[in-house]
DNA sequence: GTCCGGTTGAGAACCGTTGTCAAATCCCCC
DNA sequence: GGGGGATTTGACAACGGTTCTCAACCGGAC
């Protein structure tokens, strides 16, 4: 947030699109093609680290903030407030996550979108937005 | 959670029923009631020292803990992961955030319980819980 | 009063995250 | 093709919120 810095980052159409695609942001980006399921910025470091490429975690960091600004990466936290990243879809949704594994689906809820605002004009408050995950156990592990 | 302790603690009426009523934690529930909207466990830790009442920082957690697992009071996550606190009435409820001035409104949306309920039982998932806090600019902070 | 387990507090430890800054890298332009 | 300036990187320190440690302390039962 400098100041009259301004381009339309990200969302064009790949991410990452208006940045300098670095070797360390590629990698940071297909680590996360490798997860279906949020992962701590640590993880992901990890993973790389695994995979033989030699990222920073300044730069993991870094990069997924980015990435979560221009909305290419879902960011959430966990009860005890670790941040979670995951690669997400353009439109606007919510999550039902696993609490065990993480498995977790996209979910819509229209209704819900409708009802914040209804809710937050009733009171009064402007510039709404929201934030709403569901947590449960999913089949596989309720089985296991 | 250790094994087979076990007492059902808080919400028998008042607060901190089953513990010991000592100084430090009728002084925390006190400070609770003196604030109308969320606050940090530190903000808290201060307004104690400023009205005189020494109760160190780790007791001050140690409490909000305690109240917050008997569902005394409502517990959630700023945008950078710092917990804040606030004194709740007992009902399942959800709240829109003044994000300038921090005042609360709880509100209650029984559509939306049932919705989660049942996108969770569509996907086979058990065990459900969800947050959902809304977050807006309040009438008086628009006019400020 | 005495005893005992729950509670406290000061500080250290912890851990996720961000800042620092010199070195490396990249891109534009000549 | 090479220089130069801006961007990016990475090792490490610093930061801030939270939890742990453990000896001293206290409260309630008898």
């Amino acid at each position: 947030m400098t100041s009259t810095e301004h381009q339309e980052h990200g969302r064009a159409d790949a991410p990452l699109a208006g940045v300098r695609p670095t070797r360390q942001r590629l990698a940071v980006a297909a680590a996360l093609e490798a997860f279906d399921d949020f992962r701590s910025a640590q993880e992901i470091h990890e993973l790389l680290a695994q995979r033989g490429e030699k990222v920073g975690l300044a730069t993991v960091y870094r990069t997924l903030q980015r990435l979560t600004e221009s909305h290419d990466v879902d960011m959430l936290r966990t009860e005890d407030g670790e941040a979670i990243y995951r690669r997400c879809s353009d439109t606007h949704h919510h999550h039902l996550v696993c609490r065990e594994c993480g498995a977790t689906v996209e979910v819509e809820g229209p209704a819900v979108e409708r009802w914040t605002s209804s809710i937050a004009a009733e009171h009064g408050y402007a510039d709404i937005s929201h934030t709403l995950e569901i947590f449960g156990t999913c089949t596989a592990c309720t089985a296991g």
